[in-house]
DNA sequence: CTGCTGACTGGTA
DNA sequence: GTACCAGCCAGCA
């Protein structure tokens, strides 16, 4: 059955701005909770993630700051391959900044 | 309502 | 480079 799930405004934003995210491309917590409209959500656009049972969010796409691959509940080996199979070069739970390109957005 | 948790971030040591 | 702290926000008991 299917469970109804309550998604907030705010969680319903974050799902929809992972969905947008292009393949090739990531964003970091802070510009998705950005483009929701929450730039310092970066903790709670976390928690929603985590909840990301949803294959049409691309959870693998969204990273930490700093190039770092962070969250996965620790499946950064899973994460790092999925990011590699898109053209994104990963070294050692590290993103190569000069390979992976910020997703832009919406645009201002 | 209050309090705790957490897939975060930036700064300081 | 790593370790710790304080701030921010949503979800849940």
């Amino acid at each position: 059955m299917v469970k109804k799930e309550r998604i907030s405004g705010f969680t319903s934003r974050v799902l929809a701005v992972v969905r947008r995210i292009p393949p090739g491309r990531i964003a970091t917590y802070g510009d998705v909770a950005r483009m929701a409209g929450r730039p310092r959500a970066a903790r709670a656009v976390g928690n929603i993630m985590r909840n990301c049972n949803r294959p049409d969010v691309p959870c693998h796409r969204v990273v930490a700051a700093g190039g770092r691959l962070g969250g996965y509940g620790g499946n950064l080996g899973l994460k790092r391959s999925l990011l590699r199979a898109e053209g994104l070069v990963v070294v050692g739970s590290r993103i190569r900044e000069a390979n992976a390109r910020r997703w832009p957005g919406p645009g201002p």
